[in-house]
DNA sequence: AATAATTTTTAGATTTACCTAAAAATATAA
DNA sequence: TTATATTTTTAGGTAAATCTAAAAATTATT
């Protein structure tokens, strides 16, 4: 198997790969917090060991092999989320970290039986979709919250930003997984979003609403 | 904090320490599966970093910060062995492993969660004792059962080894916890012991009855 | 197309935890 | 109490993951 730190590069590629398919050095680096220097070096090795394709100076995808691990690590991070929130009631902004550190724990049988004791839920506790033992998942349809036009209704299934700030930010706002929204106005001047939410009227600004996720397919 | 190798080596001095006081390099190195000239290395770096009183040619004592370190690893091993069996449905002897890389995990807040959840359990599925948040727990009275005497009668309370082999073979024979039993014989021959438990009679080997703890006082 | 800017890689060091082989200290036995 | 055996330490080295500084390749700009 892997180590811990081939495991995070691996599932960092994932992630970026997810958005541009081919993915370089630097943003790598960005996401580890480490410099292009170490990326290289890192990089030849999960290439060696056949996680990679690597092409000098052309950034990498990953090999099936690859996919396959980072969705593993991806599957035990969302399983532990849930069993930190549902369980232990952590709050959905406290638990990225801890999950950091228990998507690393190496064994089959512990994940099986967390998934089965969490009754196999599908997404974790900020609306991500929950790949099963074999590395399936529905591929989420949402439309970003940014996008919705003024009279647009929809539910908040997701956010694509897990920062704790962010995510209190959201709470204190009332804008949880689940809650009905409808778009009352868009302001010219900062692109802010005033929407509707449990009757009340907020006003959240572009960034904010850049990362709410919902199922609305933008009719009403 | 400290590095995961650096838990581990406090946790088996801690260990160690229990039985004998001073520890040794070599016990050590045993323990950790390594070499005594890398037990010496890191021996000093926790000297250095204040968990061990260290004397050149003479052994280690861990310090108040080191024991408090020790104490904060074994209760986390022992809390996640409970969640193992008690929520997840695993066998006494399929804990262990699982549970040494789910003790470095580091999160305060994770193991009183965690601690709350499971019912602020007093001992593992092993019948080790749990020290509580403050590092206290009971010291454990117990008698091992090779010394119990014929005729002499106990509840089994613990063991004192945890190998996958030793437990499955403990769970053939029924020999699990709370289970009440009365020595019947012992052989001359090879010190093995016959017991009676749930009303039948069974022959035991001296290394099993070493490593079986009793709450038995020895009289009847 | 040539130059400038950016990205990526190489080269050479550092740190952590480990190793082997040999030396030094301690403990045991004759 | 000297010789022998055991334990422990030192010295010098290795592998993994990182770093800095400089070189090489690629991309963007004039």
């Amino acid at each position: 198997m892997q180590s811990f730190t081939e495991e995070n590069y691996l599932k960092i590629i994932y992630h970026l790969a997810e958005k541009t398919g081919n993915v370089q050095t630097n943003a790598i680096a960005e996401q580890m917090q480490t410099k292009p220097a170490s990326v290289t070096d890192m990089i030849k090795k999960l290439a060696e060991k056949g996680f990679v394709d690597y092409i000098k100076y052309q950034g990498v995808t990953l090999t099936e092999k690859g996919r396959n691990a980072a969705i593993e690590i991806v599957r035990k991070h969302r399983l532990w989320e849930v069993f930190l929130v549902d369980k232990l009631n952590f709050k959905w902004d406290e638990v990225h970290d801890v999950a950091e550190e228990l998507e690393h724990i190496k064994s089959t049988a512990l994940i099986e039986r967390l998934d089965e004791f969490l009754g196999f839920p599908k997404s974790d506790p900020h609306g991500d979709p929950i790949p099963d033992k074999n590395g399936r998942f529905a591929k989420t349809q949402f439309t970003k919250l940014i996008d919705l036009k003024i009279g647009d209704q929809g539910t908040i299934t997701g956010v694509s930003q897990h920062s704790s700030a962010f995510l209190k930010h959201l709470e204190k706002l009332g804008l949880t997984l689940g809650k009905q929204i409808e778009i009352s106005d868009v302001t010219d001047f900062d692109g802010s979003v005033e929407i509707l939410i449990a009757g009340k009227q907020i006003n959240i600004s572009r960034e904010v609403a850049k990362h709410i996720l919902t199922s609305s397919n933008g009719k009403n």
